[in-house]
DNA sequence: TTGAAAGCGGTACCAT
DNA sequence: ATGGTACCGCTTTCAA
C-alpha cells in the first residue's frame, strides 16, 4: 500500500503538502494541486484509517447500536440501518455496527477505544439501562426513541401520539363509535415501549374529542395472543369492530385472523395500524396504515449527530424531535397523504 | 483518555510491559502483571483502536457488504447481519457496514484505507460486478451466496438444491402428482439470483425421481404477479393445487391469496417453501417450511473468515459450503427434523 | 524478566 | 505557498 509519503515522492512535494491538499485546510497553487491529484491518482493513494484517526483523534466512523430481542421487527429495524449507513456515507463517515450483546459495555468500549465519534442508539426504552451509561460518554448521542428521563439528551422518534389521534380520528371517519387498540403487555408497556403509552395517549384524547369509546388490550406479538383478544373484542362488539394496533406484527397477523373468522378488513371490520415495513403493506392493502416514516426518522437522527459533531460540542443536548406520521394505505388505495408536521425543538 | 504510558508510569513499568501484559505475547512475572492489570483497572485504560491498528497493521475490523435492493427481504437480511455481529465480537472482532450504495469503490475504499482486515459480502449474484473487483484485494473475503465463477473464491450459501429436492419430496408425500413452482423473472434468475436456478435443479431432479411434474411459472415478488400465477395454476389443476417456492415473500403472500379464492392452505392446496423470518413463520403455520438455516450460514461464514485471517493468507480460498435446510413447519406442527448434512469442501 | 527506542502513517504547528 | 518536524498511542525489535 502506498503511502503520502510515497506520493510526497512521487509529486517532488513535502508529506505535508500532500496532507494539505487531501484536507484543502490551507491554500495550494494550482500547479502543485494537480501535481500531487496526479500521484494519488497514479498510485492509487487511499490514506490510512488508523493513522489518520491517532493525528487527528477523529475515526470517521458512527456506532450504531442496535438491539436485537424477540420483540423486534427486523424487517423495520433494518429499514433504519439501511438509511442511517447511507446517509453517514454521503457526509464521508463509516457505521460500526454495535449489538447489545455486549449490554451498556459494548458503548464504553467503542467509545473508550475511539473508535467511533458519536452514536445512534436505536429501541430506546422508556427506563433504558444504557442512559447513565451514556451521559458520561465524551462523545455526541442521538437516540431513536424517548425514554422517560430525556432531559439533556438528544432523542427523536416517530410521532406516536399523533398516530394514535389519526388512527382514532381514522376510525371515526370510518363509521365506528367505538374500537380496540391491541397494544403490548402491560410490564412491556411501562419498562420498556413507552412508544405504545405515547399512542395510547393521543389515542385517548382523540377518542374524548370525537366521542368515540377505545379499549386497551394487551397482547403479546404472537398469533395466539393476537386471537384471543380479537376473540373477546368480537364477542363484545355490536356491529362491526374496529381494530387499532401500534405494532408491526399485531398488524400482519389481524387481517388473516379476522379472515379466519369470516371478517374481510375493510368491510366487516375496520384495521388501523402504524409501522410496518413494506413488505407488510403488501398484506394490509384493505387497511389504513400510518407510515412512521422511518426514513426521516433515521436520516434525521444522523443529520442531529453530525451537526453536534461539528460543532465539537460534545455535552450540549436536549433535543427532542417527532416525525410526524404519514397515512400510506387507505383501505386498498396507496393515496398518501401528510398531515400537518410538528416537528418539536 | 489515558494511554499505556500513564498506565505505565502509574504500575512503574515500561511502556512495552503494559503492551506485553495486555497481548500475552511475552512472559510476564506474576508480580508486574497484577501491577499493571490493577493500574489498567484503576485508570479505566482502553487501548486507543486507531493506534493499535496503526502498529500492528490490524484493525480488528470486519466490513459486512450488504445491498438494499427491491428483491432484498429485509427481515432476513437482518437476521444474518445480527448473526454475523455477534459472531465477529466472539472473536473480538468488531463490524463495518459497508452497503452497496458506493459500488465495487466501496470494496476498494474500506479496504484500501485498512478500515477492516476481511470483507463478508451478502447477497452474491451469479454475475457479481463486485467479483473481479475482490480477487484483487489483498484481504480474505467470504461470499455469503454463489456466483457463476467461484473459482478461488471461498463461498458458503444454504443448499437451495437439496431444499428444491426436499420441497419436491414434501409434495409428493402430501399426495401431489404435479406441483408449481412460483420463482423469479427469468432475467433476474439468469444474472442475479442464481440461488433460484439451484433450488429448481434440485426441485428438478426430485420429480423426475418420484415420477410428479413440476411446472415452473417466473413471477415477481408482489402481490399481483403472485395473484396471476396462482390464477393460472388453479385454472390447469387437476385436484388439489400444490405451491412451491424459493421466496420468502411469495410464501408470505400465498396463503392469503389462496384464501381469498376459497382454498384453505394445507387442506384444499399445498404450501411448501423455503427461507422465511420468524415473522413469517407465524403466518405460515399451516404449510411446510423449509428454514434455510440464515444463523447457521452466517455464523459459518464469519469463522471461515476468521480462519483465513488467521492463516495469514490472504489469497488461499476456494472453499465452498453448503448449509442443508431444515423443516421447522409441516403442516401446523412445529416438529423440526434435520436432513443429512452435505456439507461440500 | 524487563526497558529503550524505532517505527506505523498521518496531522498541524512553526518556520521560511 | 511550501517544507521540516514534533507529535498522536501502540507494537515490536534489540539490548540488557
Amino acid at each position: 500500500m502506498p503511502t503520502s509519503k510515497d506520493v510526497a515522492a512521487a509529486a517532488g512535494v513535502s508529506q505535508s503538502t500532500v496532507s494539505y491538499v487531501m484536507s484543502g485546510k490551507r491554500p495550494i497553487s494550482e500547479k502543485t494541486r494537480l501535481r500531487v491529484e496526479a500521484a494519488i491518482e497514479q498510485l492509487t493513494y487511499q490514506p490510512n484509517a488508523g493513522a489518520r484517526a491517532l493525528a487527528s483523534r477523529k475515526s470517521q466512523v458512527i456506532g450504531l447500536v442496535i438491539s436485537i430481542t424477540p420483540e423486534a421487527h427486523l424487517g423495520s429495524l433494518m429499514e433504519f440501518i439501511a438509511v442511517i449507513a447511507a446517509t453517514a456515507r454521503r457526509h464521508d463517515y463509516d457505521v460500526l455496527l454495535v449489538t447489545d450483546e455486549e449490554g451498556s459495555q459494548g458503548l464504553e468500549r467503542v467509545v473508550g477505544q475511539q473508535l467511533c465519534d458519536g452514536l445512534i442508539l436505536m429501541q430506546v426504552e422508556a427506563d433504558d439501562e444504557r442512559i447513565p451509561v451514556v451521559r458520561k460518554l465524551r462523545v455526541p448521542v442521538v437516540f431513536i426513541g424517548i425514554p422517560n428521563d430525556s432531559a439533556g439528551l438528544n432523542c427523536i422518534d416517530a410521532d406516536f401520539a399523533r398516530a394514535g389521534e389519526l388512527c382514532v380520528e381514522e376510525m371515526a371517519a370510518a363509521g365506528h363509535t367505538s374500537g380496540v387498540i391491541i397494544g403490548w403487555r402491560p410490564r412491556l408497556v411501562g419498562s420498556r415501549l413507552n412508544y405504545v403509552g405515547r399512542f395510547l395517549g393521543g389515542a385517548e384524547a382523540a377518542a374524548e374529542r370525537l366521542n368515540v369509546k377505545i379499549k386497551h388490550v394487551p397482547a403479546a406479538p404472537d398469533r395466539a395472543s393476537v386471537e384471543a383478544a380479537v376473540e373477546a373484542c368480537i364477542a363484545e362488539a355490536d356491529g362491526r369492530p374496529a381494530f387499532v394496533s401500534p405494532d408491526a406484527t399485531v398488524l400482519e397477523l389481524l387481517p388473516r385472523i379476522l379472515r379466519e373468522r369470516g371478517l374481510e378488513p375493510g368491510k366487516d371490520a375496520s384495521v388501523i395500524g402504524v409501522g410496518p415495513t413494506p413488505e407488510a403493506l403488501i398484506e394490509l392493502q384493505e387497511s389504513t396504515v400510518l407510515d412512521i416514516q422511518p426514513k426521516v426518522v433515521s436520516r434525521r437522527a444522523v443529520e442531529i449527530l453530525f451537526s453536534l459533531m461539528q460543532a465539537d460540542n460534545p455535552d450540549r443536548g436536549g433535543l427532542l424531535e417527532l416525525i410526524p406520521p404519514l397515512v400510506t394505505h387507505r383501505y386498498g388505495t396507496a393515496d398518501p397523504h401528510v398531515p400537518a408536521a410538528q416537528p418539536i425543538h
